[in-house]
DNA sequence: GAGGGCGGTGTAAACCCTTTCATCGCGCCC
DNA sequence: GGGCGCGATGAAAGGGTTTACACCGCCCTC
């Protein structure tokens, strides 16, 4: 009968060659142990043979997989920048880095949190401006694993945190407009119900407006959620209902670009007849048309430093339990002087 | 001495019952092998104690680990769009998605690859356009994991194929061009070097020329490499090489907004001046001002497709070898007809 | 020449789970 | 009342690796 054509495992290295498997896994793992000659005989036979190590054996012996998941609310550009961050001071750390997805889900939430209580990864940054990863948090007496919040601190647990200072770079952003001569200044608020974030770029926008002794406009409802289509809407909402403001602080700069395309769709044109600005520099503001003037949320860096404290906190090593990352004001042409020169 | 406060193991649970841990096994797994009461006293047990299988070990056991890996070439928004069809599918098998990047560099798809091989996941959805996973395609003798290529046919090996026609979408939109009255058509090409799909939509755009009877223009060089940068700069070199063109086929949406901004740099309007057509129907080109004309590739249905073949190959089913998805011509604002009526 | 150190190798336990096979008690049937 | 089937449980093997420990020559030293 015909030996079933299965993969080899280490077992079939040894046997060839006639050593003990803890040669041969010796000879793979750490060279310098063995005989030049046994480990020059044990790779050759590993090349004949195609061996390759069952990486969930080796996890499970070791006790570490050396993986560690990105856990990001959806699928979008801006957390895509945070996850290259975070997969290239992986590489240097000899981490794999793997993506998931939550769509807000609960279930979803749960099902990735699991994946490393279980063992599948050692560690978890949380890309996320909402809730907890299970609908209540855990027991206390349930350890957490691992885990490094990025982009924005979160209110069930106190965990390392690399985040933006939202609501300066609000402040910031307002404090421009009325630099360059803005009052009426609107502003498009994001998901305030769900995301801190949301509600922290609001309060640096009230912020801002009441340190220049300004009305703020609080007529907006509920805001967008952080999608082109919502702050399209959201504009026109705000184009219909009253007064038209001379600048807008819209809460992301996709709901930015809707807002510009509600503007021009108005027959309006910005900068000239209204000022547009937004936050994060994503792609898509930066190549619109005009080019959009935002406050720039440095993604790659905020995941970058994440995965460096996820490391440290994995090594037990010591570790700053919270870092804030600088924003930096991006004029580009979707703001202007008021009233026009 | 205080017992070190490890993980709790399903040892740990059968030992709190008096049960064994096969029963305890049972219980959470095959809920109905054991009395309603045994399951009840473990599922307690299991929540008191905060246990969690480890998954490690359960695959090793299984040899089935219900983990699929997305390999993308880059981090780009339309893989991202293929990455949300395969996950949606997958969530309906029962399998987990993870994304990784090789950013084109050898060492990283080996990794990648080894990942599959080594047991860490079961198969592999490959979305690239470029080279094998590894530098020369392994020994034809070391089988390769269950793999479904999406997007684009490979040419070394093979491999079950969810793809679009890019020739006869890159004809498409030419044809459509010639029909709009244009006879002056460019092309400005993907990385010809290294993507067969950029290849493929050259070729398509030679056979739409040929076949009325038009010159192309070859004077493009190797082209960009999908990114807006890159279609800026071609655009740029276009428009001061030769004859201006009325029309320009980019091959793909990126690189195509890249060409528009270099018009409008140079003065010229879309589509007043140049009609601007680009493929892959990517959001920064739904959203662009003017909204882009493109051939639209369905990449969610491309990788919910990917999914669902490669689900069958893993379950040993028969599948379809090769499947062709539809294009689509999007008509929006950056194409008119010639001459301005 | 006996003891000690040392480099290289083998043996076997451990990692945590699933699953086959055996066991056991119980009710049922003839 | 004995055999049988059956449902619930337990014992133990097995999955592929790493690693603590034991072993075995060998050379060196006194």
């Amino acid at each position: 009968m015909v030996k079933t054509n299965r993969r080899p495992t280490i077992t079939d290295v040894a046997n060839a060659l006639g050593l003990s498997i803890a040669t041969v896994s010796r000879a793979l793992a750490k060279p310098d142990m063995v005989t030049d000659e046994t480990r020059a005989r044990v790779l050759e036979a590993v090349e004949r043979l195609g061996y390759r190590p069952n990486l969930l054996a080796r996890d499970l012996r070791r006790q570490v997989s050396k993986v560690v998941f990105v856990v990001a609310p959806r699928l979008s550009p801006f957390f895509l920048d945070v996850f290259q961050g975070v997969d290239q001071a992986a590489r240097t750390m000899g981490y794999t880095v793997l993506l998931g997805f939550t769509d807000r889900n609960g279930e979803r939430e749960e099902a990735l949190y699991d994946q490393v209580l279980s063992n599948r990864a050692d560690g978890l940054i949380l890309v996320t401006s909402s809730r907890a990863p299970s609908p209540e948090p855990r027991k206390p007496s349930h350890r957490l694993p691992p885990i490094v919040v990025a982009l924005e601190a979160v209110d069930w647990a106190n965990l390392p945190t690399v985040r933006a200072d939202h609501r300066a770079a609000a402040k910031d952003a307002v404090d421009y407009l009325y630099s360059l001569g803005h009052r009426a200044i609107a502003h498009i608020p994001g998901p305030v119900g769900t995301s801190p974030m949301a509600r922290n770029r609001l309060e640096g926008y009230r912020a801002a407006l009441a340190a220049h002794g300004l009305q703020s406009s609080e007529r907006l409802g509920e805001g967008g959620q952080f999608t082109l289509e919502t702050g399209y809407a959201a504009m026109q909402a705000l184009l219909q209902e009253g007064p038209r403001p001379t600048a807008v602080f819209v809460a992301n700069d996709e709901m930015a670009i809707g807002a510009i395309q509600a503007i021009k769709a108005a027959g309006l044109r910005v900068p000239h007849d209204i000022s547009v600005m937004g936050v994060d520099d994503q792609r898509i503001g930066r190549s619109y048309d005009p080019a959009l003037t935002t406050v720039r949320v440095p993604a790659a860096d905020i995941g970058y430093r994440s995965m460096v404290i996820l490391g440290k906190v994995l090594n037990g090593e010591p570790y700053e339990e919270t870092v804030v990352v600088p924003t930096e004001i991006i004029v580009r042409q979707s703001t202007a002087p008021y009233p026009a020169p």
